[in-house]
RNA sequence: GGACGCGUAGCUCAGUGGGAGAGCACCUCGUUGACAUCGAGGGGGUCGCUGGUUCAAUCCCAGCCGUGUCCACCA
């Protein structure tokens, strides 16, 4: 016997370990089996499960959980990233927190070291929250961005695309984060809008013939000021253009050059150009050949090359103090108060610094063509589809990669250097000194490159370093390429872009056919959740107050396509009242007697009830299966609610009662085998999203030979759809639902067993009102249903079909009520017919409307108006009796 | 400045060229019954605004208003 409700909290890590240890997460071994393979968006190893995990992880076990049980060779590999900054910031913080020793005073090595010891100690923190969230990943595939195999492919990549031109060094400004002492990415920079000014500086000509006034929002660059620009068109200046003006407080004469840069509209027209320090100065400088003066070190302190006091200073301070110096020369010209964006580090928060050094970069460009053409071509699609807009935008318009950073935690960049600052890229270091060898003539010392490589260029080779590439292993032929990634739009272009061009380029294929786009759960704020911002909400505290099959509903049913999700915790709460309401039908039927019954055939049944929910289970079924197929996890998780709480619950349940309480042996044994079906069939189906009161419930309810995680998938056919039934029973509802809505009206008492007459009755519903007789009395709680030549005095008369059935109701009569009910029905067929007439009444209308469409017009004005005479007969009988 | 969304019941959201739905909330009634983690019933929306296309527009098109996200830029 069932217990009263389902228990989690036992039973989710007891069904999770059964799962595991039985290998049922693993692919199956088939040949013939096809193949359908999911990567993870592999989790930080510093993260802990947050929301957007949650769905994400449920969005991409429900998929494979249903492609498992049709029978695929499914597999989702699992793994973590090791997160760079990320991780090395969190070692950092604990070893400033214990008062260790700083990184710096530790040294490479040893901190190296002690990130693997922390790994080792805390990195298994989100796959373990994984399993808690019921993922059935093949944990025997686990990987790790810095694993051995896939520091491997890494090198790899790395010593190829620089072979092939595609990787080189350059020295140019890089968005320089003076807090990590390291260069990031564009996408690693977040604008943010602050409070800022405008401060008016001018510039004496060095002739002493003038000035020219520039503005800026930072001061302290004109320490590295090479020239002022203005437009070669703008007569304000032309005069100007050649002359030189003499920088203030630095003494250095600066060119006036002539630049379509200069917008006359803005400002005074003429803008100061800090080569070292401004990304658009830069080309300028570059255009004009002019000297690149870089006045900051690593720290973004003012550097020697600035005037001795104002070295060493914070750039901020130094902004003061150029403010204060040109106030005090005079040269203030006024201070405008603004709003400004300035780009800022996305994990330190910190102003970026637009810094001249040495790095390495990714020719993205010609990487990205091919990987545009894949989407073009469908040879990977979007879902939803809008998203390859948002791809292609960013990957027409893509700038070199800066894949270089200055850290400690991550893949050494495999470039090596001789005492001539010549390099040598390789694999290995003995593969850079026979390089060496043969370019020096004799051994030479080396020195590593220091830096490490973003770590997203390890992610990106993630769908195929995972199965072992560059090695030809049997993975990678078996699940390379993968079918579908499921993912958040905020790494379309860190992960997704970079994935598809290193996939595209390395295999010659593309790395998922399908990239699911699923929606970002945000806070509150409309903000996205993170943990720098510490935002999360913990699903975790939601798994263990509601249940993981209450969050992963949830989360399949919001999941729409690509929306925010506001997270409702009422919400989660009814989704856990629905595996409860499965779970006692489940207990009712057990109860019962409705045993699984071996062989039994479903199409065999006779019983109305059991051939309308046979074609019900059909269709539901087709339904979820179409829905999974095309990720609109949404309608699945609908289509299984509506289904098990509206038809099973409601109805099958409700009418199977009366056959399975009574003496009809016959028809007894065949419904307790038919609910012990559609209970099957609810637990299959509901699985993927439900996956642990669905395997619970599969164990206590029946001999399985398995777990119903590697049961077959339900694949009914649709010809189990019996119209005859389903008008049937659908007849009975409606003539149940409207006794109950009268009643309830009416305010008859619930225990009033009152009789029911029906008028008009053609033989067909003349056979069903004796075939379903106990059931109409018991669900519409009635004393008597018989015909009658015509509804009697004092009943309360509805439509029912072609008939007209009225409940008897005198005793209990509200004649007021009664009135008001009947004038707003009429009132509502009046308007019916009105509309309809007037549409049948027009000539263009019937001219050139499809016909089905003016048929369908046509029937309904016929039932209106039927539906309206007998309304106003009962009406005037009312009037009659009152 | 560019791109992509969104605006439907009190709330969160589905949805369709031919009289608009769900869940929750609300109101009424009900508990010795598989389930109160429940059941029955009910109220509630000129589907953002204005035009256009169409026999017919909540749905298609244009404009506008409001709102959100991303990208770029701002001396």
């Amino acid at each position: 016997m069932l217990e009263k409700t389902f228990d989690p909290k036992t039973a989710e890590p007891r069904l999770y370990a059964a799962w595991e240890s039985s290998g049922a997460f693993a692919p199956t071994d088939d040949p013939n089996a096809q193949p359908f393979s999911i990567v993870i968006p592999p989790p930080n190893v510093t993260g802990s499960l947050h929301i957007g995990h949650a769905l994400n992880n449920t969005l991409q076990d429900v998929l494979i959980r249903f492609q498992r049980m049709r029978g695929k060779a499914a597999l989702w590999l699992p793994g973590t990233d090791h997160a760079g900054i990320a991780t090395q910031m969190v070692v950092e913080r604990q070893l400033a927190a214990s008062g260790n020793a700083g990184r710096r005073d530790m040294g490479r090595e040893a901190f190296v070291d002690k990130v693997w010891e922390w790994k080792a100690e805390s990195g298994g923190v989100i796959v373990n929250q994984l399993r808690r969230l019921g993922a059935s990943c093949d944990w025997s595939r686990e990987r790790f961005t810095l694993d051995e195999g896939l520091s491997a492919a890494v090198r790899k990549v790395f010593v190829t695309l620089h072979k092939q031109g595609l990787i080189y060094r350059d020295k140019r400004l890089v968005n320089w984060d003076p807090q990590f002492q390291t260069a990031i990415s564009d996408l690693e920079v977040e604008q943010k809008e602050v409070e800022g000014a405008y401060w008016h500086f001018a510039y004496p000509l060095e002739d002493g013939s003038g000035e020219i006034v520039v503005a800026t929002t930072r001061p302290e660059t004109m320490l590295g000021d090479t020239a002022v620009a203005v437009h070669p068109s703008d007569e304000r200046y032309k005069h100007l253009i050649g002359k030189c003006v003499r920088l203030p407080i630095v003494g250095r004469p600066v060119p006036i050059i002539a630049d379509d840069y200069a917008d006359p509209e803005k400002g005074s027209g003429a803008v100061k150009i800090t080569p070292a320090h401004d990304f658009n100065d830069f080309q300028v400088g570059k255009r004009h050949n002019l000297p690149v003066i870089n006045v900051m070190d690593a720290f973004a302190r003012i550097n020697d090359s600035a005037p001795p006091e104002y070295r060493g200073l914070d750039r901020f301070a130094a902004r003061k103090k150029v403010v204060a110096a040109f106030e005090e020369l005079g040269l203030l010209r006024g201070i405008e108060k603004t709003r400004h964006m300035v780009p800022h580090g996305d994990r330190s928060g910190v102003v970026i610094e637009p810094w001249l050094t040495d790095q390495w970069y990714v020719d993205a460009k010609t990487l990205a063509q091919p990987a545009i053409k894949a989407v073009e071509d469908g040879r990977t699609v979007f879902e939803p589809r809008n998203w390859d807009k948002t791809y292609f935008e960013w990957m027409r318009n893509i700038e070199p990669w800066c894949i270089s950073r200055q850290l400690w935690w991550g893949h050494r960049i495999p470039a090596w250097y001789g005492p001539d600052g010549r390099i040598f890229v390789a694999e290995t270091e003995e593969e850079a000194k026979a390089q060496a060898l043969d370019i020096y003539g004799h051994e030479r010392p080396l020195t590593q490159d220091e830096d490490v490589l973003d770590t997203w260029f390890s992610s990106g080779l993630w769908p195929f370093s995972t199965l072992g590439w560059p090695e030809k292993t049997p993975d990678l032929q078996r699940f390379y390429p993968t079918h579908t990634l499921v993912t958040g739009f905020d790494i379309i272009f860190f992960w997704v872009a970079r994935m598809m061009m290193m996939g595209l380029h390395f295999t010659g294929e593309v790395p998922f056919q399908r990239v699911v786009i699923n929606a970002l759960v945000r806070d509150a704020k409309g903000e996205k959740m993170a943990k720098t911002r510490g935002n999360v909400i913990d699903p975790l505290v939601i798994i263990d107050k509601y249940g993981c099959d209450a969050l992963r509903f949830t989360m399949t049913a919001m999941s729409g396509q690509a929306r925010d999700i506001k997270l409702s915790e009422q919400r989660i709460e009814g989704y856990r009242n629905f595996g409860t309401k499965l779970w006692n039908a489940a207990r009712f039927c057990q109860m019962n007697g409705c045993a699984r019954v071996e062989g039994f055939d479903p199409a065999t049944v006779r019983q109305t009830i059991n051939r309308w929910i046979r074609g019900e289970a059909a269709k539901t079924s087709a339904e979820v299966t179409a829905a999974l197929e095309a990720c609109a996890f949404g309608d699945a998780a609908n289509a299984l609610y509506r289904f098990i709480w509206n038809v099973v619950c409601d109805w099958y349940v409700e009418l199977a009662k009366p056959i399975l309480n009574g003496n009809d042996e016959a028809a007894k044994a065949e419904t307790q085998a038919m609910a012990a079906w559609v209970l099957d069939q609810c637990q299959l189906l509901l699985h993927p999203v439900m996956p642990f009161l669905t395997e619970e419930l599969w164990a206590q309810t029946g001999e399985r030979d398995g777990f119903l995680m590697t049961t077959s998938w339900p694949d009914l056919p649709l010809a189990w759809v019996d119209p005859e039934a389903e008008a049937e029973i659908g007849w009975l509802i409606g003539l149940v639902g409207e006794v109950r809505s009268i009643r309830a009206e009416m305010n008859v008492p619930p225990g009033a067993r009152i009789p029911l007459s029906v008028t008009g009755a053609g033989e067909a519903t003349r056979q069903r009102l004796a075939r379903h007789r106990d059931l109409i009395l018991t669900l519409a709680r009635l004393g008597d249903v018989a015909e009658a030549a015509a509804p009697p005095a004092g009943s309360v008369p509805f439509v029912i079909g072609e008939a007209t059935a009225a409940l008897a109701i005198a005793d209990f009569i509200d004649l007021a009520a009664e009135r008001t009910r009947l004038t707003k029905e009429i009132a509502t067929q009046d308007a019916d017919i009105e509309r309809t007439n007037r549409k049948l009444g027009n000539p263009d209308f019937l001219a050139k409307a499809k016909e089905e469409v003016v048929e369908e017009n046509r029937e309904r004005l016929a039932e209106a108006e039927a539906a309206r005479a007998k309304l106003q007969a009962a009406l005037g009988r009312l009037e009659t009796v009152g």
